[in-house]
DNA sequence: GAACTTCTTGACTCACTAGTCATTTTACTT
DNA sequence: AAGTAAAATGACTAGTGAGTCAAGAAGTTC
């Protein structure tokens, strides 16, 4: 089976727990049941290790939002449902979520420093492209402050939520998020507020966002999201958007009924004109 | 010269710009122009030079919240002129928020850990006290929320601050955040809210808290500057409280004029009800 | 089943560093 | 100036861990 996917795991979980420094290359070899040579055989380096252990985990998770964001719930309910889906997949992805909060790595390096600055960079276009769909472009002046005191709020609820046992409802999370970014925009909009943050002093942040949105070119599986969503929606009548939202609520349960979604495509592709991309979609997410 | 403070600063130093694993004794003994030798002679192990360096930087910064927390500015106001003059501090010690930022330490200890519980229970505890403060008994339902967020936009701008050149104004922060905290705390007080987290949740952050508030006993500055307020308030009229209130203006400068400080205290002593206190002050500021 | 290719292994090298301690240097005393 | 105590030094020990590679195992082909 998928060696490289069991060496992502073992890592993760290593370096989750004791932290990237303490955790040698060996342990992480004893782990999966296989020798050094044959992890060195896989990743080149410790650091390209971390790095596809970053990529592969930031996929998981941010695909999950990526998904909600292409079905058209009302702004703030997406917007809400997106952090759910994100706090949900964190619960899975515990052991990610703990390393990746140690934050300790290797000796920054080049490769690092631009990973983190596009994971950083996604975040933030996700949460302007938000913004600006909730409040329009009046909420431009102050959507740093904004962005900021969310993604701090996200943050340390998000360590909150993998630290603590007695679970916090990813559900209840999402809305109280979304309330309180509410509330704090709206005090900005009805002028009581002065920001505090501009473009000049955030441009370390922000990454040059694609025209697109937040989460274009991602991955074969994302694009063949946005195909069928696109497809979906140029065809009217809900039918087949019940279908492919219940084939994404599906899809995100850590053991999707394979039988349920070989059904659901076979509802997509009894339309001709989506039989192409749903296939598409089926052939990634059945592999 | 203070030596083991030399050796503490050039410590923060490489370990705010390289991390904990990635400096070596022999480069900080390099850095202070000592031997190995000597370094080990005043800090037994890597281990025990990190917590004094926590140990050391905690105390200077929270000290001069401490200080602010005994005049009697109103509550609101002096809630924003803590958080100031800890921003200041943050600024005049960037390092050290650099590399506690960074957060990879030794293996985590026993000892370790007690501090950094102690260090976050510090934390609560003053702004649990401040909330309070401000709103009464009635915030209690919604406390944990408000200073988890709290908390969580506090660190996260003093991340901003260190690591962005252009210096956001430590003023306007500490009012940027109060008013913030204010927003929230009068929508969860108006009943449009719900708080999300409750002290059965919270017990791993909540501190045995000093019955005295958040800031006792912790070095004899601190002691000698509560007796000298404490003797100033029992005493009344406002002239001996602006003059403490200048001291404590004038030690919070990175370089406090020392003549200036000498008069200063002359003016105290000069009330024999207080004088004892203030050369016990006098003595801890000017050694 | 022999010849050949690909995968897997773990002993080995090399670089690094926490912590020690015999020896030397400096500081102080008489 | 000699003698002694205290402080500083840096070569040394012992341990660790990233990355390599020659030799061996497993699989494939004819």
């Amino acid at each position: 089976m998928d060696k490289r996917k069991a060496i992502l795991e073992a890592a993760v979980e290593l370096i989750g727990a004791k932290g990237y420094t303490h955790t040698s290359m060996q342990q992480i070899a004893d782990s999966v049941g296989i020798s050094k040579g044959s992890l060195y055989s896989f990743f080149p380096s410790k650091e390209d290790l971390i790095i596809s252990i970053y990529e592969h985990y930031q996929q998981l998770v941010f695909e999950r939002a990526f998904v909600i964001g292409l079905n058209d719930l009302p702004p703030y309910e997406r917007f809400a449902k997106q952090f759910q889906v994100q706090f949900e997949g964190i619960l899975e992805y515990k052991s990610y979520m703990k390393m990746h909060m140690r934050g300790e790595t290797a000796q920054s390096s080049e490769k690092l420093e631009s990973m983190a600055h596009r994971m950083r960079g996604r975040l933030f276009s996700w949460l302007e492209r938000n913004l600006l769909d909730l409040y329009g472009d009046q909420i431009s002046p102050y959507k740093w402050d904004l962005m900021w005191m969310t993604q701090s709020i996200y943050t340390s609820y998000t360590g909150l939520m993998i630290s603590t046992e007695s679970t916090i409802g990813p559900e209840e999370l999402g809305q109280h998020i979304v309330r309180q970014i509410d509330i704090l925009a709206n005090d900005f909009l009805s002028g009581n507020s002065h920001p505090l943050l501009d473009d000049e002093m955030m441009r370390p942040f922000s990454v040059g966002m694609d025209r697109e949105g937040a989460f274009t070119s991602f991955g074969k599986r994302e694009e063949a999201w946005k195909a069928v969503y696109d497809k979906v929606h140029s065809l009217n009548g809900d039918y087949y958007l019940d279908v492919i939202d219940r084939i994404s609520e599906e899809s995100r349960k850590s053991k999707p009924d394979e039988l349920v979604m070989k059904g659901l495509f076979q509802l997509l592709k009894e339309e001709v004109e989506l039989k192409a991309e749903a296939e598409a979609l089926e052939e990634q997410l059945l592999p």
